[in-house]
RNA sequence: GGCCCGUUCGUCUAACGGUUAGGACACAUGGUUUUCAUCCAUGAAAUAGGAGUUCGAUUCUCCUACGGGCUACCA
């Protein structure tokens, strides 16, 4: 086998691409990339009754938004094309023949419902149903019937499927990358259709031709898969195929409660599950993307969910993760979704962004509520001033909404406590302090009013309070100096002016 | 039911078989900010239970409990 690193992320296209295979994608690609490796997409649609329209797109955008996209896949052709599994069909039949061929495989007849019956006859006796060695000389497939029969039934058109035999007696020791050596007695094993009867190949099988012919050296998915390597180790040496190295990831459970995350944990919980909002005709399901989480911060958050770096490192660009990446440090039991945590990486994101570029984002918001128009410098700088508070650019009207509009309203409690007797008196005279300033600063502005108040004798609470509350409406906000001179004089002193009336 | 995987603070996790079991989120308290938030400091908080191996077990083995996954002509 190659040395070349090879991986794939291998989706089926039956609807909004998951969290949990967002990071399934990102390890395949930190693994790729740490190892100058190629990130190969393939788009598994070997079912048509679950295909949805649109999910493909759906993938290679979340794909594309991440940050993380592939370098082979639909669309991106190399050498191994086509990566869809629907154009590659008669590849499968032909690989499916040969395992027939060899005895490996045969033809089977029994139909979906007689097999639900000896399923439901089975347990009610507190038996399992498993169709295999101890059974399959009893069922209805080309192991018990005739080759002419087989034949004839076939031409006839008769419905089959292909059914891989499995062995007997034998007791496999499987090597997953992160879990180590694991024992499987082949007599548990089922004999799993490899081909439908809708001529399409199963998931099975099609992985197993695809990855060898695609010639993937490490196969990493998730945890949900690890009951089918022992088949999958079997159909490669029924080819007579060397097998890629496997390593399953974690499961990524829900916050609260057991059992894997799902799509209506995020409807409940008030959080996204998925990378990009899906809509549907019902639903409208949220994403990260429109929540305005930034695509660095999920892309750290979701590295963090089954894998660390050992170190107390915890803020870690793309590139930094692609260094620091280890399957072996994967580690092997689930991993509940925090979107508490989630939250705090794109703050952390966040905070350190260019106020330049939160801007242009916050500059639409504002455009669409506020009741003036403002220029990008201002709004530039009001970003500056309250975008340590924030964890989303949709928090900054909230934290910053007075920059924009005067207060129409006055906290109540705050305004009892900041409003006295001689508070008149006091933002009158303060006016005229501001009217004053000519070196319109906030440092100068401090300095003068500080110096006022000192001289007057008079504590700094009597002018701070109702001055700050005539500029915000409210006990909140960044330094009054930096409000009240990005403000400027003559806004500022109508606010004054307005909270005495 | 069967098979497989797993189990360290509430959560994500660290710890060559020898540590006062470390960090982060969340929480609490204090400080800074004469506001709020940020920030800083401090605190509370864990090896599921039981055997065994060992001088010594969070770490290795087994059992139990609990959790998860799979058990489709889905992937």
């Amino acid at each position: 086998m190659s040395q070349e690193v090879r991986v794939r992320f291998a989706p089926s296209p039956t609807g909004p691409l998951h969290i949990g295979g967002v990071r399934t994608a990102l390890f395949n690609y930190l693994f790729a990339k740490k190892h100058k490796g190629t990130f190969v997409l393939r788009i598994e649609d070997t079912d048509q009754n679950r295909y949805v329209a649109g999910a493909e797109q759906y993938i290679k955008d979340a794909l594309e938004w991440c940050g993380f996209p592939y370098e082979e896949g639909p669309g991106k052709e190399g050498k191994f094309g086509p990566y869809t599994q629907s154009e590659r069909k008669h590849i499968y039949k032909e690989y499916c023949d040969k395992l027939i061929k060899s005895g490996n495989a045969y033809y089977a007849f029994d139909s979906v419902d007689s097999l639900d019956v000896l399923r439901t006859t089975c347990e009610a006796e507190k038996k399992t149903f498993i169709y295999n060695w101890h059974n399959r000389l009893e069922l209805d497939n080309s192991l018990v019937l005739d080759a002419d029969e087989v034949t004839k039934r076939i031409t006839n058109g008769d419905k089959y499927v292909v059914r891989f035999k499995s062995p007997q007696d034998e007791i496999l020791i499987l090597e997953d990358e992160i879990r180590g050596k694991i024992k499987i007695d082949t007599n548990v094993l089922d004999d799993k259709i490899l081909f439908k009867s809708d001529g399409m190949p199963t998931y099975h099988l099609a992985n197993i031709v695809d990855d060898h012919l695609m010639e993937i050296s490490h196969v990493i998915r998730g945890e949900e898969w690890l009951p089918s390597m022992a088949l999958h180790i079997l159909l490669y040496r029924s080819f007579g195929w060397d097998a890629p190295k496997f390593a399953h990831l974690p499961l990524i459970l829900k916050p609260t409660g057991k059992g894997k995350l799902s799509k209506r944990d995020g409807d409940k919980g008030g959080f996204p599950v998925f990378p990009l909002e899906w809509k549907t005709e019902e639903t409208t399901s949220r994403g990260f993307k429109e929540d305005g989480y930034l695509p660095e911060a999920v892309v750290n958050f979701l590295a963090f969910l089954g894998w660390n770096p050992g170190t107390e490192q915890e803020l870690f660009t793309l590139e930094e993760l692609v260094e620091s990446f280890d399957l072996k440090r994967v580690n092997n039991s689930g991993a509940k979704f925090d979107p508490e945590k989630a939250k705090w990486f794109n703050q952390q994101y966040f905070v350190n962004k260019e106020d330049k570029i939160i801007a242009d984002e916050f500059e639409i918001i504002v455009t669409s509520k506020a009741k003036k128009s403002f220029s990008k410098e201002y709004i530039t700088k009001v970003v500056s001033l309250v975008k340590e508070r924030a964890v989303f650019v949709k928090d900054l009207w909230d934290l910053s909404k007075f920059f924009f509009e005067a207060p129409t309203e006055y906290d109540a409690k705050a305004f009892k406590k900041a409003i006295k007797e001689d508070t008149p008196v006091l933002m009158q005279e303060l006016v005229t302090v501001i009217e004053g300033i000519e070196d319109f600063t906030s440092e100068n502005t401090q300095a003068i009013i500080k110096e006022w108040i000192t001289a007057k004798e008079i504590g700094f609470g009597k002018v701070m309070q109702p001055l700050r509350l005539s500029l915000v409406g409210a006990m909140k906000g960044p330094d009054v100096f930096d409000i009240i001179t990005l403000l400027g004089k003559e806004e500022s002193i109508k606010r004054i002016e307005t909270i005495l009336k």
